[in-house]
DNA sequence: AAGTTTGTACAGAAAAAACTGTACAAAGTT
DNA sequence: AACTTTGTACAGTTTTTTCTGTACAAACTT
């Protein structure tokens, strides 16, 4: 796991590595809601206890898997904002470290995937509205399909005002009032 | 998709059913982030603009699927508290509609699924915690053991603030304050 | 109680996702 | 320019998940 101190002994090491285990199982198991695998999720608890940033190689070594896995894996961490990709002059590999911040980590998750969602289906609600307005307008609907459609639009209107506002809360997390409104500290 | 009015003409059938097929689509879709599948996600769209509350059966033959997945897709969204299940007399079938207040749908989420893992992760972060500060303690353990020990403690208390922090969020949402802090209405 | 009907457990099939090894392009080194 | 090294695309394999059909227990009807 990284511990590569050739002067401790082995106990010491495994105490550290035993610490670290049940952590990093735990917390990569509870990745699963934001939607990453668990062998990612473990690989964001390694880069976690890792004492320095990390190359594809040490990880794949460390999770004994492949340098192709770890690329993927590293590369979903990225997406989401939950690993970063480090610059040291003298090695050539790309090297990554988590981002520490989980604050950030969570309201970047809901201002880029919640977010997507949020603006792909108010899209698709506002187009509905908009045909179904048009439909009542225009074609003379028999009664019974005018009570349906406007059955629809009701469900409809009141979906895209949920919408809006859990676009409203993403605001708070994008621009940080959130931390105003839920304070950090006690 | 549940348009048993046999006095309409096919071509009304056909607008409403087109308009409805693609929010339902795009909505299904964007329901992976609760956790679910596409077809789950269909099947609570189906669901939301259903006049009615549906059986098993009568979802099927609409998604065109199995009874057992329509079974356990309904399973999925009850546990979610996306849908709920409806007694009527006369029926002796399960009947289920969606959860039309999505404000407590979303809600509801955080309070069960997330408020799970944060509270899983806050029982293995502070049961590390405990056993560093016994081995920091106790064991005398060499310089450069110290300095891993005290740094991995140091990570782990920031993972815990946030956790509390998260916990806190989770507790508006739970007693409903969120809507004080992120008005539903503009 | 015998006969239906309904929901789900379970085993197997089908589909999807994760994972690996090879190949290779891009970038760095000599 | 020839030679290394590094990251990833891609095809094939393994593993996991989803989906189905059958079987059956529980509940309801007669």
């Amino acid at each position: 796991m990284g511990l590569d101190q050739t002067q401790w002994t082995q106990e010491e090491q495994d105490i550290v590595q035993r610490i670290r285990k049940r952590v990093i199982e735990v917390v990569g198991r509870n990745m699963e809601l934001y939607g990453v695998t668990l062998s990612t999720g473990h690989l964001y608890g390694l880069l976690f206890f890792a004492d320095k940033p990390m190359t594809l190689d040490e990880m794949g070594s460390e999770m004994k898997m492949s340098k192709t896995s770890m690329s993927t894996g590293v590369r979903t961490l990225l997406d989401l904002n939950m690993v970063n990709k480090v610059w040291e002059k003298g090695s050539r590999k790309d090297l990554y470290e988590v981002e520490y911040d989980w604050y950030q980590t969570f309201t970047d998750y809901f201002a880029n995937e919640w977010r997507r969602a949020v603006e792909n289906n108010l899209q698709a609600l506002r187009r509905a509205i908009k045909e179904i307005d048009r439909l009542l307008e225009t074609s003379e609907p028999s009664e019974s399909v005018a009570a349906v459609l406007k059955n629809d639009l009701q469900k409809i209107r009141q979906a895209e005002q949920y919408y809006r506002w859990l676009d409203r809360l993403i605001d708070t997390m994008e621009d940080g009032t959130i931390y105003d409104l839920v304070p950090k500290e006690t």
